[in-house]
DNA sequence: CTAGAACTGTGTACAACATAAACCAAGTGC
DNA sequence: GCACTTGGTTTATGTTGTACACAGTTCTAG
């Protein structure tokens, strides 16, 4: 990647993700545009994942010479967060849902929906805080649907925090485990395999006893091949264990002392 | 990185990790040795960031050729990965933790504190399941610490995969948001003015009710600007969140239908 | 004891990468 | 129409991971 970026500059990438350009009227018009480079990007990244996602591919792929992207673009670094801004676009929250769970519930939901079909978004490196409309619009609908319980910000801020670290960290974890072929190159199988004599060689009960007893239990099977749901109970699983959390603390948080 | 790695081997990559090496004994005694490749690779990382390692680096350090490494690791990927295992050292867990609380508790701070130590492991790709012997004795602890509950190995693994989940997930929201001037090469103080902006330019309460309302009476201010203690306090809000989760999850499975 | 096999470190080479700089043509405002 | 701004291309630079061939070293089989 040679030099990567030296300087970012974070009011224009801003004005890029927020789409307030200055519209200059002076040269010759533009061929390409911002969207049709973040576009082509996003399309190479579902079909081969962020990895294949190069400056010269891009390019290519719309017909322009690498170099153009740079007239629209600062940085390889700012393609890829406005690609994910893109990618994750925040549906509306649907009329019928009651209650703080209920519709944290489905925030999270979605949230993890987006990891699952654009699973690339989770390879992109986080180098700055959420600033663009789409992440700024998904912590807006975490903060309404805590907005009726009558917390202070900072502990709806808190509790935002621990959730959206829950569903990226549980996001990143299933991902890896899920596509081990894709990101190595090597078969599932042969994954599968060295893993079963890694647990069955190394894990002893001497050092490991409750491991071994529950590899020997076979409970470790369904995270051996994990299914084609990406471990979907899993995620709901984890996720009410968090709702639960949540609620225990705002009844303590609301009984009186 | 040109063309990175055609094809992984995970049967040479647990050899390396479980240090079970076949020890050749014909040609020349090797001058190098993995742990010294490793430890050098981590000092780089410490120092600089994960971005500063690359092989070129790391045999300069050492005093030797690039290409000399490529007799102990097979690539950059593998080097990585035993950087991540070594620097993720698991200390024993003290005696005086009573239940499962405060024993997961000690657990997942001690996680986190990996991170804090050394923040560029959570830039390291994750591209394999948990390996190493660490890896493995992390994992033991934590169920070691669920064992007395007496749950199924599935819901051991279960809640195990969730909270590593928050751990992973928090860690990496706080690093990124605590190391923005790092990363991006931009002095934090542009970031936080920038962002400030954003917030008050594009955050209307129209659109943004909640979060408008939240910014204005200055909760946000605590994240703008992250301490120190790199979120310490708000890791420790989520934690409890997630163990009162599992704690209401114990009290549903063990009470009597 | 000697021939070869196994192994180490080095040098060279290559393809891919992000991006800087100079350039010309296209369009606008004065 | 002239200066200035902008867009796309060309060319060039420095870095990256790693394949490959080679020369020297050490052990082992005959």
């Amino acid at each position: 990647m040679a030099t990567d970026q030296r300087q970012a500059d974070p009011n224009r990438t801003l004005e890029l993700l927020w789409d307030v350009q200055p519209a200059p009227t002076r040269g010759p018009k533009p061929a390409l545009s911002v969207r049709q480079i973040v576009d082509a990007g996003i399309a190479i990244a579902d079909a081969e994942g962020v990895a294949a996602v190069s400056m010269r591919r891009v390019a290519d792929e719309l017909g322009y010479t690498t170099m153009s992207l740079y007239r629209y673009v600062p940085s390889k670094t700012d393609l890829l967060e406005l690609m994910v801004e893109h990618a994750s676009e925040v549906p509306e929250a649907p009329d019928g849902l009651t209650g703080w769970r209920e519709k944290l519930r489905w925030w999270a939901t979605r949230t993890v929906d987006v990891y699952r079909h654009r699973r690339w978004a989770l390879d992109v490196p986080l180098n700055s805080p959420p600033m663009g409309p789409n992440q700024i619009k998904r912590m807006e609908q975490a903060l309404e649907a805590l907005d009726e319980t009558g917390l202070s910000g900072g502990e709806m801020l808190g509790i935002l925090v621990a959730l959206s670290g829950y569903v990226r960290g549980h996001a990143q974890l299933a991902s890896t485990l899920a596509d081990v072929e894709a990101r190595t190159g090597t078969p599932q199988a042969a994954w599968d395999q060295a893993y079963g004599r890694m647990l069955t060689t190394f894990v002893n009960p001497a050092e490991h006893p409750t491991l071994a007893r529950i590899v020997t239990q076979d409970g470790f099977a369904s995270y051996a091949e994990p299914d084609d749901e990406w471990l979907g109970d899993d995620f709901a699983f984890g996720l009410e264990l968090v709702l639960d959390g949540i609620e225990r603390y705002l009844e303590r948080r609301m009984s009186p002392e």
